[in-house]
DNA sequence: GATCAAGGCCAT
DNA sequence: ATGGCCTTGATC
C-alpha cells in the first residue's frame, strides 16, 4: 500500500483532516487483511516518516539552502486532525503533543552506542544530545555485513519462534515465523536493514558498534537485545502516530505479536551476562533515549536457558541512556517475584504491570485487536496527547513503570511480557531508599537500591533517601500534626533508639574535635547542603546537581567512599551524598552566591543536627554511621502556622521527626511544592542584575534560538511530489522532539514533576509555536522598511501591517501550493488563515518595533508556558512564573531605563499570542508558523 | 561585625 | 573533574 499524497483543497478540508482520511482507508485495509500491512511497509518507504533512516540522514545534514525558521517551542501536527475530525471537544483540539522516540533518537543516534560508558563517565544531562550519525546507512550496511558473516550456531529454540524484523529505525516490525519478511527497500538511502534475530537461519550477528571511538566495539547481547527493544519500541511510537490518524507507518505491520518480542528479547536478556551477571533493564531505559546500549568489554555468553523470572538473586544492570550518555547501574537486587503492580502506584491509573523488561508492542492494529486485549484498546480518536507529551518527557528519565502507564495510556499500545521490577514494583509507590553508604532504614543497608540519576534529574525524588517503612511508623510519621503534615510531632516513643544514640554521641563528641565528613571522613568543613561535609564531597555534590550528571557504577553500587576511594566511584559517592541527607535543593539555582539557605530550605527541614565529631577510641564505626545517618535524615518539620502556634511547634521540637522527608510519592508532591514555596533564594525578591543576567544566560543557553528555530530540509518539505504526509510528519517530528528537549534542558525542570511539564507541552504548544514564530521573525527577519508613510510623512502603521500581512499570506500560498502540488488562491487562504496570520503577524511587527531581544524572548517563553488559562495555577508554577517574570522585569528596567512601559508592553502581547495560537489549532494548520518563517535564511 | 553556607575561582 | 581557598550575602 502506498500513501500519495492527494492535494486536497484548503478551502473544504485541512491537510489532517485529509489525511486522516488516507489514515482510515489504511485501518480499515490493515483491519482486514494484516498482511496488507508489509505492503505497507515496503512499497511506500517515504511514509515511514521522519524518523526513516533516509529522513535521519536527511537531517542530519543541514541543508545549506533554505531554511525555514522555526523555533524549539514545537507542536504536533496532527493533534487536530484527530480530535476535531471525530468531534471531539474542540478544545482538545490540538492539544495533544505526538511524540515518538525517533526525535530523541535523533539526537542519540545508534552511532553514539559505545561511546558513553567507560569507568567513571559522567554525563552533562543538560548537553545537547550528540549529532547524528553522519552515515548511518553505512554502518548499517557495515552492521549487516558483520550479520551475514558472523552468525552463531548456539540460537535459542525460543528464539527461533520469533523474530524481529527491523527494516527501519521507525518501522520495527515484530512478526511471527509465518509472516513473511519484508521485501527489501528501494530506497538507496534507507538500505532495508532487516535484522532477523531469531529466525531459524542465523543468530544474532555480532554488530559492531557504531561508533568506531568505542572503547568496546564488539556489541555485545546485550547490546543488539537493546537495539533490538529498541526498534520494538521504535514501532510502538510509530503506532502512536499511526494512532494519531495522520498516516500509516510500517508499524502497522506489527500485529500485536507482544509474545513474540517478549520472548525474543527476554530470551536474549535472560541468558546475557555481564560480568557474570544477568542484566536487566528498568527505568529510563524504557524507550528511546534509554534504550541505548551499554557498551561493555565483557564478553557475553551466547544464550542460554532461560532462568525462572521468580528468581533473581544476581546483581541488576541498569541500563539508560540520559543526555546521549549511556548509563549502566549495578546492584544487587534483591529477589524478585512477579507480583501484580498497583495501578494507583503509576499515578496513571490503567497500567497492568511494572517491568523490568518492558516490551512493547505496536498494536497499532489496535481495532481488531481490542478483543483479545484485557481491557478495552482506546480508539485513536482518543489517543491521550497528553499521554504523548508525557511520554517523550520520560523518556530517558522514567522507570519502567512509568513508561508502562504512559503507554498503557496510549492506544494501540500495549505493555507485554511484564516483568515486575523490584525496584519500582512497590504497590505504594515507595520505590525503596537510596543506599546511604553506611546505613539508612535503620541500619539496615541499602544498597540494593539503585539510585536511577536520570529520574532522579527527571524530578522523581522518590529515590531521594527514605526512611524504612518500620522507621516512619517508629516514628508515627503518618499522623497529621498540621495542615497537610503527614507526620506527628507528638510522639516519638519508637524513635527513642536512633534518636538515642545519636544524642548520646552528640553528648560524648561535645570536646573540640574536628568534624569529619559525612561522606568519606575527610576533615569537615562545615554544614554543606544538609549534612557535615568537606570541601570536597560540597563541591562534588554542587556540581552534580547543577549540571545534572549521570554517574555510573561498574561494580555493584555499593563501593565504599573514604577520602582515599571517594574518588573511584562518582556513583556511589553521589549515592552516599544523597543517603546521607544532602539536600538537593539546597543547590541554588540561580547561583546565586552568598546568604544561607536557612531561610529557605532549612525551614522546611530543619536538620538537627550538631557538628558530628569523629568518634572516640572504642566507638565502632557503625555506631558512627547510625548516628550520621539518622542524624542527617532527621528532621524538624515546622508547620506552617508554626509562628501562631506555639505548642505545635514545640510538639514538633520536641517531638522531632525522624523524617527522611521524601519517603513516598504521596508526600514527596507536597514536599515539593511545600521546599518550593519556601525556597526564597529564588522567589519573592527582586533579581540582581547579576542575577538576573544569569538567569536569562541559562535559558538562552537551554534555548539555541538560531538552531532550533530552523527547520531543516525545507526545499524536500515544499516539493510536491513527496508525500504530504511524510512532510508533515516530518515537521511534526523536529517539532515534537525539539519542544521535549528545551523543556528538559529548561533550569526549573526538575522542580515540577514530569506530569506537570507533559502537561504544560500539551496545552501551550501552540502558544509557544507563535511565540518562537514571532520572536524570531522580529529579530531575526528582514528588517522590512514598507512604504507607508502618509500624506504627513508620518509612518502609517496600518498600511505597514497590511502589507505585512500580505506578505506572509504570499510567503504561504507559494510554500502551501509547493507543498501540494496544487495552486492555492488567495482567497482560500484568507478564509482559512487570514485571520490567524493578522494575529501573528501583528504580534511579529509589535516585536520588531520594541526591537525585542532574546533575553525578552527566553523570559516571555517561559512566562507563556506557566500561564495558565484556566485559572488553576498551582503554586508551583506560579512560583517559577513569578520568578522569571521578575527576571524580566529586572532586565527590562536595567537594560531600558528610558522605556519604563516596555515591560508592560512585552507582557501585553502575551494574550495576542494566545488568540493567535487559538486560531493556529482551530486552522490545525500547525506548519504555518513554519512558512511563515520559511524566507528567513539562518 | 561575626557567622555561616551558598557559589566562584583556579591550580592540580 | 577535583578540592582548597576565596567571595558573597543573609542571618544573628
Amino acid at each position: 500500500m502506498t500513501l500519495t499524497s492527494t492535494p486536497c483543497d484548503l478551502s473544504t478540508m485541512s491537510l489532517f483532516q485529509d489525511l486522516k482520511l488516507k489514515r482510515r482507508k489504511i485501518d480499515s485495509r490493515c483491519s482486514s487483511d494484516g498482511e496488507s500491512i508489509a505492503d505497507t511497509s515496503t512499497s511506500s518507504p517515504d511514509v515511514a516518516g521522519p524518523a526513516s533512516p533516509s529522513n535521519r540522514m536527511d537531517r542530519s545534514v543541514p541543508s545549506p539552502g533554505l531554511i525555514i525558521s522555526m523555533d524549539r517551542m514545537t507542536s504536533s501536527p496532527e493533534c487536530g486532525s484527530v480530535t476535531t475530525d471525530s468531534g471531539q471537544d474542540p478544545n482538545d483540539v490540538g492539544e495533544g503533543v505526538k511524540v515518538k522516540e525517533e526525535m530523541l533518537d535523533d539526537t542519540q543516534p545508534k552511532d553514539a552506542i559505545g561511546t558513553g560508558y567507560e569507568n567513571g563517565t559522567v554525563a552533562d544531562n543538560k548537553t545537547e544530545p550528540p549529532s547524528p550519525s553522519p552515515s548511518p546507512s553505512a554502518v548499517v550496511t557495515a552492521a549487516l555485513a558483520a550479520a551475514a558473516t558472523a552468525a552463531a550456531q548456539q540460537e535459542q529454540q525460543q528464539q527461533r519462534r520469533e523474530s524481529v524484523v527491523m527494516t527501519s529505525p521507525l518501522s520495527c516490525v515484530v512478526k511471527s515465523p509465518s509472516t513473511p519478511p519484508p521485501p527489501p527497500s528501494s530506497t538507496s538511502l534507507s538500505p532495508p536493514l532487516t535484522w532477523t534475530t531469531a529466525t531459524a537461519q542465523t543468530n544474532p550477528p555480532p554488530l559492531r558498534c557504531y561508533t568506531p571511538s568505542s572503547a568496546a566495539n564488539s556489541m555485545s547481547v546485550t547490546q543488539q537485545y537493546q537495539q533490538r527493544r529498541q526498534s520494538v519500541v521504535t514501532s510502538v511510537s510509530s503506532a502512536f502516530w499511526n494512532a494519531a490518524g495522520t498516516q500509516t507507518l510500517p508499524a502497522s505491520t506489527a500485529q500485536g505479536n507482544a509474545s513474540a518480542a517478549t520472548a525474543a528479547a527476554a530470551s536474549v536478556l535472560s541468558v546475557c551476562r555481564i560480568n557474570g551477571v544477568r542484566p536487566e533493564l528498568i527505568g529510563g531505559a524504557g524507550f528511546a533515549t534509554t534504550t541505548a546500549v551499554a557498551t561493555c568489554n565483557t564478553d557475553m555468553k551466547p544464550p542460554a536457558a532461560i532462568p525462572p523470572r521468580t528468581t533473581r538473586s544476581a546483581p541488576t544492570v541498569i541500563m539508560g541512556e540520559a543526555g546521549g550518555v549511556r548509563t549502566m547501574i549495578w546492584s544487587s537486587p534483591p529477589c524478585t517475584v512477579e507480583q501484580p503492580t498497583s495501578p494507583a502506584s503509576t499515578g496513571c491509573g490503567s497500567v497492568a504491570s511494572t517491568i523490568s523488561t518492558p516490551y512493547w508492542t505496536s498494536a497499532s492494529t489496535w481495532s481488531s485487536n481490542t478483543s483479545s486485549t484485557s481491557s478495552p484498546s482506546p480508539s485513536p480518536a482518543s489517543v491521550s496527547e497528553e499521554s504523548a507529551a508525557h511520554l517523550l518527557l520520560n523518556l530517558g528519565v522514567a522507570a519502567g513503570h512509568d513508561v508502562a502507564s504512559v503507554i498503557s495510556h496510549m492506544p494501540g499500545l500495549r505493555p507485554i511480557g511484564s516483568q515486575l521490577q523490584q525496584t519500582s514494583a512497590a504497590g505504594g509507590g515507595n520505590s525503596g531508599g537510596v543506599g546511604g553508604g553506611n546505613v539508612t532504614g535503620g541500619g539496615q543497608q541499602s544498597f540494593h537500591v539503585p539510585l536511577n540519576m536520570e529520574r532522579l534529574w527527571a524530578g522523581d525524588l522518590s529515590q531521594l533517601p527514605v526512611a524504612a517503612t518500620h522507621q516512619m511508623h517508629a516514628l508515627n510519621l503518618t499522623a497529621n500534626t498540621g495542615p497537610g503534615w503527614p507526620m506527628t510531632g507528638s510522639n516519638s516513643e519508637n524513635k527513642s533508639a536512633p534518636v538515642n544514640a545519636y544524642h548520646q554521641m552528640e553528648e560524648a563528641d561535645e570536646q573540640e574535635q574536628p568534624m569529619v565528613c559525612m561522606i568519606c571522613d575527610d576533615r569537615a568543613t562545615g554544614l554543606h547542603y544538609g549534612i557535615i561535609t568537606c570541601e570536597g564531597c560540597k563541591g562534588f555534590f554542587k556540581r552534580t546537581v547543577q549540571n545534572r550528571r549521570i554517574y555510573t557504577c561498574i561494580a555493584e553500587g555499593t563501593c565504599e567512599i573514604t577520602k582515599a576511594q571517594r574518588n573511584r566511584c562518582q556513583y556511589c559517592r553521589f549515592k552516599k551524598c544523597i543517603g546521607q541527607g544532602m539536600v538537593l535543593q539546597a543547590v541554588r539555582e540561580d547561583r546565586m552566591p552568598g546568604g544561607r539557605n536557612s531561610g529557605a530550605v532549612y525551614n522546611l527541614y530543619k536538620v538537627k543536627y550538631k557538628k558530628k565529631r569523629p568518634p572516640k577510641n572504642g566507638q565502632v564505626k557503625i555506631e558512627k554511621s547510625v548516628a550520621c545517618s539518622t542524624a542527617s535524615t532527621m528532621t524538624t518539620i515546622k508547620t506552617e502556622n508554626q509562628d501562631n502556634n506555639s505548642s505545635s511547634m514545640s510538639t514538633l521540637v520536641n517531638g522531632t521527626i525522624l523524617k527522611t522527608a521524601l519517603t513516598n510519592p504521596s508526600e514527596v508532591v507536597y514536599l515539593r511544592q511545600r521546599l518550593d514555596n519556601a525556597v526564597s533564594s529564588s522567589r519573592d525578591r527582586t533579581f540582581s542584575i547579576e542575577a538576573t543576567v544569569n538567569m536569562i544566560k541559562n535559558l538562552m543557553d537551554c534555548d539555541e534560538f538560531q538552531d532550533i528555530a530552523t527547520l531543516r530540509n525545507m526545499e524536500d518539505l515544499l516539493e510536491h511530489n513527496s508525500d504530504l504526509s511524510a512532510k508533515l510528519m516530518q515537521i511534526g517530528d523536529s517539532i515534537v522532539y525539539k519542544l521535549v528537549q528545551w523543556t528538559k534542558r529548561l533550569p526549573f525542570y526538575l522542580e515540577l514533576p514530569v506530569e506537570v511539564h507533559t502537561r504544560l507541552l500539551t496545552h501551550k504548544w501552540h502558544e509557544l509555536l507563535v511565540l518562537t514564530t514571532s520572536a524570531y521573525q522580529a529579530i531575526h527577519g528582514p528588517q522590512k522598511i514598507w512604504n507607508s508613510t502618509n500624506m504627513n510623512g508620518d509612518r502609517n502603521e496600518d498600511s505597514e501591517f497590511h502589507q505585512e500581512v500580505f506578505q506572509n499570506l504570499c510567503i504561504l500560498q507559494n510554500c502551501l501550493s509547493s507543498m501540494m502540488g496544487k495552486p492555492i488562491t488567495m482567497d482560500q487562504l484568507r478564509q482559512d488563515v487570514g485571520v490567524m496570520v493578522e494575529k501573528i503577524t501583528h504580534v511579529t511587527l509589535m516585536f520588531r518595533r520594541v526591537k525585542l531581544r532574546m533575553e525578552e524572548y527566553v523570559c516571555l517563553k517561559v512566562i507563556i508556558m506557566l500561564t495558565q488559562n484556566n485559572g488553576n495555577t498551582t503554586s508551583e508554577l506560579e512560583t517559577i512564573q513569578e520568578r522569571y517574570t521578575s527576571c524580566l522585569k529586572t532586565y527590562v528596567e536595567h537594560t531600558f531605563p528610558m522605556q519604563p512601559n516596555r515591560l508592560q508592553d512585552l507582557l501585553q502581547r502575551l494574550p495576542e499570542i494566545q488568540s493567535a495560537a487559538s486560531l493556529l489549532l482551530e486552522s490545525k494548520m500547525f506548519y504555518v508558523p513554519f512558512l511563515l518563517n520559511s524566507t528567513i535564511r539562518s
